[in-house]
DNA sequence: CGGTTATTTGAAATACGTCAATTCAAGTGG
DNA sequence: CCACTTGAATTGACGTATTTCAAATAACCG
């Protein structure tokens, strides 16, 4: 039987070309899509994001973006993708979540912890500085956007904790991979990039990677889901849903820290 | 063999009675204990938290203090246990995280999202109404603690994680009676209250009952902790921290640009 | 193309869950 | 003080989910 070939680029899939716009603005086109998603910006509000761009940097795979105390100021991922993680001296390692482009790190005004923010494919971010200079007030969208991300942040929280304590491994993955859906919010609904390893999934999952593989290969089977040269490709959205058991936190749910 | 008798009131141990002090004072004597851990207070201050007793209020176990998108204001529990959980329709259930004595909820201005708070045993609270009327300024010292208490529980919540995702069964009771030795900060070091049956503590740690049941047997035969009539009795508190894998900061990440 | 890292698969070990029953402690009412 | 009840703790036997070990592809990268 003859495969399709994946894309060249595997894991190149967050990285998004963007070549028909100006330049600055291009840079943080994916900031900009994922704010929106929590409140409508005013011109001059995208204007003082665009402005960011700015501020470009670029980091290897495994490049160390913030640490511990991580004070580095807040930032966006413009581009791949990037993960925050605590290793154990034996080397276990718990993902706590991925940062796709889009969306920050490091907003939080006190230290979070022994954490640590990594880079999982070749990522640019650009610095948040000055963006709510003057206060909430003089620029209201902007600062219902990053809270409302916040508290969304906080919610996935939740879900990630249920996951792990509840859930069984197939219903893990599944879950994972809709929350994924939800977030990266592709332009075609059947597909979306999922630029990680399978060891960054297990390690975010409480699973081993061999494990992990075989339940990938069951909703493979399954014809839920496919994922493929760092691109995830849904084939049952429904049933694959229901293998979630968990509703997402698509609308009205939202948690609080 | 004759066992020596457990203490009449089993699942009370979280009822401290405060018999000398003035009964206004007495009621918050726990909230003022744990918000001296982050802040010192001032006196103004501390009488102010005193005031709040005047509010108390009393639920039984299984009672529902907030539910999920709870605008049901702050409160402090300043006798007995509760939690955070959220239940599945198949009945599993994940507690995110305990409240002790002393310790607030409600606190986060946003909605909670699928999570409900419930009293675990007796309880009672008081309401936090008016703690920080004429904003921070007013009372630096409640502010920071607060603050800080907020943050320790994001810190909590991410040992949570990692114990769920990365931790074997021994591992995370061994973390998590360490974690509530150091929570409730009893007078003696060598024992504290912890009115929780193994079913909660079960759910709490992802665990089955009887699997959890097990794991408390094995830690009391190594002679590590044992947990009686409520209270938990640590024999070898060296050799359960080793036991608990205490996690250091991620590392194994290249520093790159 | 060769070296490296990721994915995939098999077989065996084990950690953990489920089912079912027993014990134990505390409460109730006689 | 003694049945009787109820909920929690405990234990055994057994099934299953998941891990570990080991090795073989397959994909990527300079």
């Amino acid at each position: 039987m003859i495969e399709l070939r994946p894309a060249p680029e595997r894991l190149r899939a967050g990285l998004a070309p963007r070549s028909g716009m100006p330049e600055a603005a291009a840079v943080t086109a994916a900031v900009l899509r994922n704010l929106g998603r929590f409140a409508t910006l005013t011109a001059e509000e995208a204007a003082r994001v665009a402005a960011l761009g700015a501020t470009r940097r670029r980091w290897r795979p495994g490049a160390l973006l913030a640490a511990d105390s991580g004070a580095s100021g807040a930032h966006f991922v413009v581009s791949g993708w990037a993960c925050r993680q605590r290793v154990l001296r034996d080397g276990r390692r718990q993902i706590f979540d991925f940062i796709v482009p889009g969306e920050g790190f490091g907003f939080e005004p006190l230290p979070l912890g022994p954490q640590s923010i990594v880079a999982l494919t070749p990522l640019e971010t650009v610095a948040a500085h000055g963006l709510m200079d003057g206060g909430p007030a003089s620029a209201d969208g902007l600062w219902r956007a990053l809270q409302a991300a916040r508290v969304e942040t906080c919610a996935r929280r939740q879900d990630h904790m249920l996951r792990l304590g509840q859930l069984t491994a197939y219903e893990r993955a599944s879950h994972f991979l809709l929350e994924m859906q939800w977030r990266v919010g592709a332009p075609d609904p059947r597909s979306f990039p999922l630029p990680l390893t399978q060891e960054a999934m297990a390690d975010a999952l409480g699973l081993s990677v061999v494990h992990l593989n075989r339940v990938l290969r069951q909703l493979r089977a399954a014809g839920l889901v496919e994922i493929r040269g760092g691109v995830a490709v849904v084939r049952d959205a429904v049933a694959l849903a229901q293998a979630a058991v968990l509703p997402l936190p698509g609308k009205a749910a939202i948690a609080g820290c």
